[in-house]
RNA sequence: GAGCCGCUAGCUCAGGGGUAGAGCAUCUGACUUUUAAUCAGAGGGUCGAGGGUUCAAAUCCCUCGCGGCUCACCA
């Protein structure tokens, strides 16, 4: 600990504070303390109740909780105490609550904790407030919160210190409620479905399911390396052959990747299984929970996002990726053409590509390039090159392409589904086209999982599957424009001159 | 990884070569319905770190750190 000569002025007036409530006899750090109410309880039952009819009532309250603003003036005071449901002003006078008590409010910081006994009143101009008796310091705060008025700005410090920043900003709290519910909101749908909420391993021998570098671990036991996962995907479809015909997972995984206002290296997903589904029930599920917990959680299926009004209202667009790049650019991708035109038809329209690229690659970039950025309403893009798509079943009328979609909403990406890959050759043929792009340089590239495919082997029904980037969601109902602002603890780099 | 911007008191911010400022917060005093309470006084700083230029650097230059945004990367 810091000697006393290191400290500021504001905590040495907070440590010398402390050692007098401890002369006194007095615990700043008590215990137990039972409320009676809490301020969203009071506010609920008598912000309509007339002034008088209050004073009548008289209602007794015990409550609890930090002090936020302190006003006194020589015999009496006010204080605002704030706990989870909001603020509520206290009145504390020196003939009510008796000197010794009228001492310890005058000495009393910003940031502790209080609790305190009373009735509940308004004041002159109709503040709710309550009328103290009783009045106690249940936890002393040493160090001083910041500005009661414009709050914690400093965008960095409100990412590493998150409880300052709750403490302080009311709608940094109010996201992270919202976000509490629409995840509980998801799993109610998911669950009214009949949909088994499993946990699968986040640790994997094989880092499979997505395309993505993963962050590396070790197990001293077992003497063997361990990669976080970067997706849910080959567990849960385990348990699709293992016969859970309906299952979902939310939870965490890792990639390896850049941080930016899109990214964080652990993030939320949700992905689920449906037996006998194929992408068109996928549609149908991913279009209704989207339009479910908007309603239920902001009440409106219409929201505003970075300058965009849309609307969530299940009947989205769906549209094949070759059609919308022909839309966008003219360029027709359907008659069959060798990588080499494709690449030609890149040149021509200035969308980047590399020398190695097929067919597949080419018209993928098309869609990135040209049109993704331009979807604003939310859009189901289907038929993705079976290329980028190892896991998707190819689309039997055209076996370049997949059965597969990704939501796009604002121009950027929701989800990403196919009808599930349950062809054990096939599935190796896919892996080992994988290993192939890997060994050409591509460290994303899928790895073969032997065990995955020994799994499919056994059988696997024709499945549909279906992955939300929940943080993202988050994001869209929240109207957050960074991921950090819905994650509560974002990765940042360590501090080494921590004062 | 690149470019741009930022880092000054606990917090929010001024100051851009000539002795470090304000508001809130803190401390002392006054005040029994205030609410960004008010009034009077006081204290509080390694100006992100290190180097350089200069008689003189928070300020100009270089390097580094941390953060933000944009781009790249991320199917």
């Amino acid at each position: 600990m810091a000697q006393e000569v290191d400290l500021t002025d504001q905590l040495q007036a907070r440590r010398e504070k402390l050692r007098e409530l401890f002369e006194q006899g007095i615990n700043p750090f008590g215990g137990r303390f039972e409320r009676t109410h809490d301020t969203g309880k009071i506010r609920s039952l008598y912000s309509d109740t007339e002034t008088d009819k209050l004073e009548e009532m008289n209602v007794a309250v015990v409550m609890a909780g930090r002090l936020m603003a302190k006003r006194r003036k020589g015999k009496a005071g006010f204080a605002d105490i704030q706990d989870f449901e909001g603020r509520i002003q206290l009145y504390i006078r020196k003939d009510s609550v008796g000197d010794e008590q009228y001492e310890i409010f005058k000495h009393i910081d910003i940031g502790d904790f209080v609790g305190v006994e009373g009735t509940v009143f308004k004041t002159h101009v109709g503040e709710l407030s309550i009328k103290v008796t009783n009045f106690c310091i249940l936890s002393k705060a040493l160090r001083p919160l910041p500005d009661k008025f414009h709050g914690l700005k400093d965008v960095e410090q409100r990412y590493r210190q998150r409880y300052l920043d709750l403490i302080v900003n009311p709608e940094v709290k109010q996201t992270f409620i919202l976000r509490s519910k629409i995840v509980k909101t998801v799993r109610d749908y998911l669950d009214s479905l009949n949909y088994l909420e499993v946990e699968t391993p986040t640790m994997h021998s094989i880092a499979g399911g997505a395309a993505a570098r993963p962050f590396i671990t070790h197990h001293n036991a077992l003497d063997m390396d361990l990669y976080m996962r970067i997706a849910i995907e080959l567990h849960l479809k385990r348990l699709i052959i293992g016969g859970f015909e309906k299952v979902y997972e939310i939870g965490r995984v890792y990639r390896n990747e850049g941080i930016d206002t899109k990214h964080n290296p652990e993030f939320t997903m949700l992905e689920l299984y449906a037996s006998y589904y194929d992408l068109r029930d996928i549609m149908d599920v991913t279009e209704n929970l989207f339009a479910y917990v908007a309603e239920k959680v902001l009440g409106k299926t219409t929201i505003e996002y970075e300058n965009n009004v849309i609307d969530l209202k299940s009947g989205w667009r769906r549209l094949h990726m070759v059609d919308a790049v022909k839309e966008a650019t003219g360029v027709d991708f359907w008659p069959q053409m060798s990588d080499e035109q494709a690449r030609q038809l890149a040149a021509e329209h200035g969308v980047s590509v590399a020398p190695d690229m097929t067919f597949g690659h080419v018209v993928n970039e098309f869609f990135e390039q040209k049109v993704e950025d331009t979807i604003v309403q939310p859009t189901f893009i289907t038929g993705h090159p079976v290329v980028i798509s190892p896991l998707a079943k190819k689309d039997p009328k055209d076996e370049r392409f997949s059965d597969r979609f990704e939501l796009f909403i604002g121009g950027r990406e929701y989800a990403n589904a196919f009808s599930e890959l349950n062809d054990p050759i096939d599935q190796r043929e896919r892996f080992e086209q994988q290993m192939r792009e890997r060994e050409a340089g591509n460290d994303e590239a899928q790895i073969i999982d032997e065990d995955f495919l020994e799994a499919m082997e056994y059988g696997m029904p024709p499945t549909g599957g279906l992955g939300i980037g929940i943080d993202r969601l988050v994001m869209l109902l929240t109207h957050s424009a960074s991921i950090r602002d819905v994650l509560l603890f974002p990765q940042m780099r360590v501090r080494d001159d921590k004062k």
